[in-house]
DNA sequence: TTTCACTATTCGAATTTTCGAATAATAAGC
DNA sequence: GCTTATTATTCGAAAATTCGAATAGTGAAA
């Protein structure tokens, strides 16, 4: 039996004093009416109406059982309706992944907007590239560079960062300025990119006129964090190809000079990625929203 | 959808962790909790359980939910249980019909004993032969003499009453003593006894080797209670046929005197009515019950 | 990498519930 | 006292739900 449609429908013959209002206000046939209250009453073993065709009188048990039923109808309506709410008046906390290059440059910086909108919504920041249990972290989303390589995961393409190859101009003075990738992989020092979960460092890109070369050169540090490997870079640990909107400052004042302009490097898609939720929460969509608006905005590669 | 069974599915999966044991304990199939927790998700339109074929996590919005319908969910089983507790230990009002003669006799003065047992119980006793609205006035059940004239309650005879012929002795030292039931009619004033619901006087009855004489005889004074029936009888206003329970102590100190001895009146039936409750709540049958007892106890007619 | 053990989901048959119309019953009006 | 308007209940067809078995998917171990 459902009991809850059941406890609806005798509260409902209670406060009309009639079955057949009830279920016009129920929006149900008579005979489910008394259907369920037959039901419940063989359920609860006791005689919850007294009934002629003409009247219906709550008993003495019916009235003690009215008082608290309604009380808990009227609460599970009101907590589906809490959950409805949530879903028109996002609010709640939100748990984001994403690396801490892409934190500092845009989401932070920007938050306040979201804020404004959605003063509800409380953001935990994730930084880090590993890969993370969506599930067991309960994390709504993440913005990850490349194609995930999970393909149960939902990934949306919302920018495409450019990388620029560089070196620090003391780096430079003092080990010299590379005339190709080749005197890059033979002579020079690189600051390397290591990925987490792949276990291996990326190599470095070189394109021209549909010519590429892949340089994995020797390198004293390696980090996995875009901030750091700036920072490595800056420090004259050798040359990198690092997202050209981290660095622009720095080749402005010089500390930081381009090396070999004519080679372009790779380009790095930027993926929004969540879990396959059959019902994505309103929270999570209207920040994805928003992440996509705020990213559109990062200049196209080779644009800066 | 079974919105409580799911609510149920649903904390039950939250507190094992797991479809499986939780459709275990819930003695249900694990395709009905699947079932159950889609439409609920469906409903609220809310994700409330991340889970792969191996492992079932809340989310955020799971966690919430869980809480309140947890509550909600034993708050339910309590007012289940109430109800079925009430059942098992009677208590609360039982609302009772009856002639204040039988109060008085009988009811009121054994009523401790039922207290003893049934604490929990309270008894309204209302008084008077009127027909009352059984399901307007919650009335639980009466006790009444005669069968009653509506076929759809249920009656159940537990006693029978002796009437006795009798009339106070300053009475027939005035009028004299009748001879024979004619002499009653019509030389004789009668103490009459009215029904209300019936709208007529009882007459009286006069039984003897199979003949069988009904007297309506003049009176200056009818009612319709027995205690003041008697009381009329003893102030000297006719005479008349008295429930012989009621008389005993008036008999012996010779206040009151039989009257045609050789003839014997009607005997009442007392039954014992109440409307016919699919569910007869445990309350009303222990409180016939102990009636029954108690009214076995009262002598047959002409042993008194 | 492959296998294996375990778990949620899907699927079709069977049961239960729902629905609209017909029926039975009651209390008021004439 | 009879009729009528109104109401709860019953009934059979249709829809939904439940159930047990089979399936598909997952994560750990070999």
């Amino acid at each position: 039996m459902d009991q809850l449609s059941a406890m609806r429908a005798f509260v409902r013959v209670v406060e009309t004093g009639n079955f057949t209002r009830a279920a016009d206000s129920l929006q149900m046939p008579k005979a489910t009416v008394t259907n369920l209250i037959q039901n419940l009453e063989k359920h609860l073993q006791t005689k919850l109406l007294n009934r002629t065709t003409r009247r219906v009188i709550v008993t003495t048990d019916g009235a003690l059982y009215y008082e608290r039923a309604a009380q808990i109808v009227s609460e599970v309506d009101e907590l589906d309706a809490s959950l409805a709410q949530a879903q028109n008046n996002p609010g709640g906390r939100l748990r984001v992944e994403m690396s801490g290059a892409f934190a500092d440059w845009f989401v932070i910086p920007a938050l306040g907007g979201f804020y404004e909108k959605y003063p509800d919504i409380q953001i935990d920041i994730g930084i880090g590239d590993r890969t993370v249990d969506y599930l067991a972290e309960n994390v709504d989303c993440a913005l990850r560079g490349g194609a995930p390589a999970d393909q149960s995961l939902i990934a949306r393409r919302v920018a495409e960062v450019g990388l620029m190859t560089c070196a620090a101009a003391s780096y430079l003075k003092r080990a010299g300025i590379p005339e190709s990738p080749a005197d890059v992989q033979a002579n020079h020092h690189c600051v390397s990119y290591f990925v987490a979960a792949k276990g291996r460092t990326n190599p470095m890109t070189f394109r021209k006129d549909g010519e590429e070369i892949l340089v994995d050169g020797r390198y004293h540090c390696s980090v996995n964090d875009a901030r750091s490997y700036v920072a490595a870079v800056l420090a004259g640990h050798g040359i990198a190809q690092v997202p050209d909107f981290m660095v622009r400052e720095e080749l402005e004042r010089g500390d930081l000079v381009p090396v070999l302009a004519e080679w372009s490097a790779d380009t790095i898609p930027l993926y929004i990625v969540y879990p396959p939720n059959r019902h994505l929460s309103n929270k999570v969509r209207v920040f994805v929203d928003w992440l996509v608006r705020l990213l559109a905005d990062i200049p196209a590669p080779g644009q800066s």
